[in-house]
RNA sequence: GGCGACAUAGCCAAGUGGCUAAGGCACGAGUCUGCAAAACUCUGAUCCCCGGUUCGAAUCCGGGUGUCGCCUCCA
């Protein structure tokens, strides 16, 4: 079966070819580990898990790279403001190194709970300066980088064309408009490739240009290069990287060896929260953390996610987590009454079975289109007989879904004191004392615990 | 000023030329139940507005209106 991505690059959507019919290589700008990773963070995270699982679906292996920005990024174009990384190492009085291993384990812990699988390579831009300075070197000797008295900067009127990916003109820009403007660039756009530093500048390497650090685009273009080679399938990111980074990057890459590194460009939109763009001005940046301390599973976050198209903005609320949350615990719910069904499918059931799992299949291979994907997952679940072939169907949905379908939430300790007073209801309940068993059931209720009663005995919930 | 996205039921949202416009959540009605919960069944849309193309448009084209994002680090 076909896959379609949609591709930045081309601005349409495409049939999938891969450079190797059975590896696919997937390029993922990754962190900047200085704070702390949003739930906007995540939502790119997570797109590009499904990336990867929907590729897997298909048959393919995948070799993935996700670079790990450990050297700070300048505070503005003008590459004059204080590294990032080195002003929150000063505000929490630990070394970059330190604020950036810190990072780090927060970064994948959030990915552990959101079931996104960890990309094959890692890469810390840190350990990779040499190739860097190897990349600049280059285009140097290629005629496309240019020296000033703080940097390194690339030419961009070099190109034959600076903007392909969003498709801005460079005639059209108003220099200096809302920029300071660098007397010693050349063009407006042209940025950093490697900074000379400053005296007391704590992250710094020795180079040809003395003690000096990387521009904040010449990692991915260095470390692609060196994982997956000069061209590979796929590269990914949040939609804001489109006009900046990914532009850039293309830039060093054509200017290194005259091609545009990935063939497909997948970028993911931005999470709102309550309609408006997640910053700090703002007051609304969330973390996975806050999620988990309001009660939920963090999966719950993960299926809110498939509410929305990846290329479509969405909008988180407290109330949209109450309704993911909802619909996580009936999914759960249905594999188990589908686990334990006992009716026996004919040709009909299987039939129709087999077309859902192909509506489900070709929604994810249409451009990762999970809310599509989501209705024939319900249609499943709401299948009229109960079976085991019907929960290993929801099983293998949730190669892609990751939403551990199959967690029993009624299989957990109990602890001996509600065990008790589940024993005391039972007993109220054979003796019609409605009162007393109602008591109990708030005492539960209380303790986290609630208590349904169906044909098949007692049900308990939570803890 | 430039670039771009979006506008579909109370909320979220799929659908990009053609059968009754997916699905989730919420609400309401019902089955079941001592009650509650769960489960199940049923119930809801002249697709922002105005033109145009077409046998036929939510879907294509033009023009409005509105919301938002980017052009400064940003997923």
């Amino acid at each position: 079966m076909d896959i379609f991505f949609y591709n930045t690059l081309t601005k349409s959507k495409e049939t999938f070819k891969p450079i190797d019919n059975k590896e696919v290589k997937i390029y993922s700008c990754g962190p900047t580990v200085y704070k702390d990773a949003t739930i906007g963070n995540m939502r790119t995270n997570l797109f590009q898990d499904t990336l990867r699982k929907v590729l897997k679906y298909n048959g393919y292996k995948i070799k993935h790279v996700m670079n790990i920005t450990d050297v700070g990024h300048l505070v503005s174009d003008g590459d004059e403001g204080e590294d990032k990384m080195l002003k929150s190492a000063r505000e929490e009085n630990k070394s970059p190194l330190e604020i950036a291993k810190h990072y780090t384990e927060l970064f994948f812990e959030d990915l552990k709970k959101l079931n996104i699988e960890t990309p094959e390579i890692i890469c810390k831009a840190t350990e990779h300066i040499k190739e860097m300075l190897e990349y600049v070197k280059q285009l140097i000797e290629n005629g496309y980088a240019y020296e000033t008295s703080t940097a390194i900067y690339f030419d961009v009127s070099k190109l034959d064309k600076y903007g392909v990916l969003s498709g801005i003109n460079l005639e059209e820009q108003k220099a200096g408009a809302r920029i300071e403007i660098d007397k010693e660039k050349r063009n407006p756009y042209d940025f950093a490739l490697w900074i000379k530093a400053p005296k007391n500048h704590l992250m710094k390497w020795d180079s040809p240009w003395g003690p000096s650090y990387p521009g904040w685009h010449i990692e991915c273009s260095a470390m692609g290069r060196k994982y997956l080679g000069e061209q590979f399938d796929i590269h990914t990111g949040g939609i804001d990287l489109i006009p900046t980074h990914h532009e850039n990057e293309i830039a060093q890459s054509k200017g290194a060896c005259g091609k545009i590194p990935a063939n497909y460009w997948l970028h993911g939109e931005y999470l709102l929260i309550d309609g408006r763009k997640m910053s700090k001005s703002l007051g609304n940046v969330y973390l996975l953390k806050d999620i988990e301390e309001k009660g939920y599973d963090p999966l719950v976050y993960r299926l809110f996610n498939y509410s929305s198209h990846y290329r479509n903005k969405i909008n988180f609320t407290w109330e949209a987590m109450e309704g993911a949350s909802k619909s996580l615990e009936r999914l759960r719910n249905s594999y188990q009454l589908h686990i334990k069904g006992t009716d026996i499918l004919n040709e009909e059931d299987n039939n129709k079975l087999i077309e859902l799992e192909e509506n489900f299949h070709k929604a994810i291979n249409d451009d990762m289109n999970m809310p599509l994907a989501m209705s024939f997952v319900w249609e499943v679940v709401r299948f009229e007989k109960k079976s085991p072939e019907i929960a290993n169907l929801l099983l293998k949905f949730d190669t892609i879904l990751s939403l551990e379908i199959d967690k029993d939430i009624e299989k957990q300790e109990i602890p001996e004191e509600i065990k008790q007073l589940l024993e005391e209801r039972k007993n109220a309940r054979e003796q019609k004392d409605w009162k007393k068993s109602d008591e109990i059931r708030d005492i539960l209720k209380q303790k986290g615990y609630i208590v349904k009663d169906t044909k098949n005995g007692v049900e308990i919930k939570g803890g």
